[in-house]
DNA sequence: GTCAAAGGAGACAGACTTGTCTCTTTTGAT
DNA sequence: ATCAAAAGAGACAAGTCTGTCTCCTTTGAC
């Protein structure tokens, strides 16, 4: 039962925070939602920074399985650019169950929402960028540490255009180019 | 004398902003700095939403015209992609003097942080990085749409990458591959 | 010199925030 | 059945924020 709770809590800041920001849900709404007692809340976790790296963690955990799984039909490192940027054009487009709408990226967004001011989200924003390349690296294997670095740079470009600039179809655009410098190497 | 205390207190609330970001900084804070009162900021300004407009569009003419300087000795796209992705290397190591320390793109974080709640300054951000696409199309002429969209993506990508992931040299690893795609091109 | 406009200083209202605490009820293990 | 732990409900403290308002001083135009 306390782990129960301690699931309902979690599920429901990450949904909060990631569609209206984590500045902008109080912790009086993430209790609202669930019907749990504030007194409740504070036995599970210390402070609010701590529900938002507990909720950092599950999303962790949801995209990589996610990409993992979509990255595992590519048997070749030149299928696995094309799974990619089709994976990031799915979730621009809002067509992938297992990811709620998109709303940018949540650990850029959270980075720059609470960066400043508590290094721990800083730092394992920056520890989940390492983890996609990482899972990047594993499913793209012989390919240069240089044009990795590429791919996730326009990754991340992608991204923004896609939440920033409104441009959803920003991951395919990329992808002819990506694709170019996967094969000249 | 209206017209220098306007100035002042947008110089200081960009600075601000940008250094903390726009909601860890609060009205209170901008008129210490300045040593300016309440009442004559909201002479000048309707709302602390209007404040963080004005900033944004100070940051917009800086920015621009500080990339349009750095790109007039560019004599051909290729000269003009290497130019560019300079130019951010400056930026993210501090060494340009018309730019304030490196805290990433002003637009992205501002979209990022006000964003869902205040749709005007969600399109001013959106339109600031239509402007610079505008600029690189015009120094990098005869270069196809899709190569510039990517050279933009890799622009903001190197720009989180800078920022969210820390690697300051982000930049500098997108020029071989963007060179690559403007020779193809 | 006069007088209105602009600005300084800051109290204040009203609405938020997080986190603590009390009191009551439910639950689950023994 | 008992009894301690967990949870519900929410008051409350202490702080934050934006925006308004008052009172007083300075300044600049005529």
């Amino acid at each position: 039962m306390a782990l129960n709770k301690q699931t309902q809590l979690i599920d429901a800041a990450l949904q909060l925070f990631y569609e209206k920001g984590i500045n902008s849900v109080g912790i009086n709404e993430v209790l609202k939602t669930t019907g749990i007692a504030k007194k409740t809340l504070y036995n599970h976790f210390k402070s609010k920074d701590e529900l938002v790296l507990a909720a950092l963690k599950k999303r962790d955990q949801q995209f990589l399985i996610w990409l993992d799984r979509r990255l595992e039909e590519a048997d070749s490192k030149e299928k696995a650019v094309v799974v990619l940027f089709e994976s990031l054009t799915d979730w621009f487009h809002n067509q992938v169950e297992e990811l709620p709408p998109f709303r940018g990226c949540f650990f850029i967004n959270s980075a720059i929402e609470c960066g400043v001011v508590n290094n721990e989200i800083a730092a394992y924003c920056k520890d989940h960028k390492q983890q996609v390349r990482q899972l990047l690296s594993k499913r793209m294997s012989h390919l240069s540490d240089e044009v990795l670095d590429v791919i996730c740079t326009l990754k991340e470009g992608a991204i923004v255009m896609a939440y920033v600039a409104e441009d959803k179809n920003a991951a395919m655009k990329c992808l002819p180019s990506a694709l170019t410098l996967v094969a000249g190497n």
